[in-house]
DNA sequence: ATGGTTGCTATGCAA
């Protein structure tokens, strides 16, 4: 058995209601991820969704922030959400598949401007959050899993524009990078998007504030798909749909893909 | 050091 999945921080599932469908219909993968869905869950716009034929959809929503949906083709049932750093958001949601995978959608705090949890409330939390995945990681000892989302970190050098100019910037951070490595390390989990694409930039967001973003190209890796060790062997054809950022309307994050044969 | 843009929702906050 083979599915395609992709994981996009959508910004907004009402506004770019289109764009989703548009993204259903080209690429049709077997399940779409989504974060920043910024609606209740009965305010998802599921009908369309459903109509194109992913009818199994597992989301959980607040108003104005957060939020994360799983659209699937394939069968899925809802397998609980946790509340990393009490936070009260919804950033997580996870859901199983008939073969027994699970995956899990997450939107890792993004930490506001100040790489300073001293003078900035926000960064803390981020790095709280990144701890208590770790923790949870660690006890649970994930397998046969998937965790795909906005992870909000840009880890390598050549997951940003320019290494030294965003060491002191939010998502690039040392501090950053090594948290969201311990998170990483406590699953054993392994970078498909690396694994298949070890060299080379990659970027999957780019800055609404930055003019001609396709020229400039100040980009980031902030989104991430990653697997289990027992089934990361059986991931290949990750990419990156960068043209996605050039759509009308467009969301900042563009969606990245991986296939899996189990 | 600062501002640049977008979305939600009605004014500033979050990203």
């Amino acid at each position: 058995m083979s599915f395609t999945l992709a994981t996009w921080n959508i910004n907004s599932v009402r506004l770019r209601e289109p764009l989703v469908c548009q993204l259903l219909e080209a690429e049709g993968p077997d399940v779409l991820c989504l974060q920043e869905c910024k609606s209740p869950v009965d305010k998802i716009p599921m009908e369309r969704f459903r109509e194109l034929g992913y009818q199994h959809i597992v989301a959980r929503g607040q108003k104005g922030y957060n939020g994360v949906a799983i659209l699937s083709k394939l069968p899925l049932e809802d397998a609980g959400d946790r509340d990393f750093a009490q936070l009260g958001h919804a950033r997580h949601v996870a859901a199983r598949l008939e073969n027994g995978v699970t995956i899990h959608n997450f939107y890792v705090p993004a930490g506001g401007d100040k790489p300073d949890r001293e003078i900035n409330e926000k960064f803390g939390q981020k790095l709280d959050y990144l701890t208590e995945m770790r923790d949870w990681f660690h006890s649970e000892r994930p397998e046969k899993a998937i965790l795909v989302g906005d992870l909000n970190i840009a880890p390598r050098e050549d997951d940003v524009w320019d290494h030294k100019k965003l060491l002191k910037i939010v998502s690039h951070t040392p501090v950053e990078v090594e948290h969201l490595g311990e998170a990483q390390e406590a699953g054993a989990w392994v970078d498909v998007t690396r694994a298949d694409i070890p060299e080379g930039n990659l970027y999957s967001w780019w800055s609404y504030r930055s003019p001609d973003w396709n020229a400039a190209d100040k980009g980031r890796r902030l989104d991430h798909v990653w697997a289990t060790p027992d089934i990361s062997n059986a991931a290949h054809g990750s990419r990156i749909l960068r043209e996605a950022r050039g759509w009308e309307k467009p969301s900042d994050h563009v969606p990245v893909f991986a296939t899996f044969d189990l």
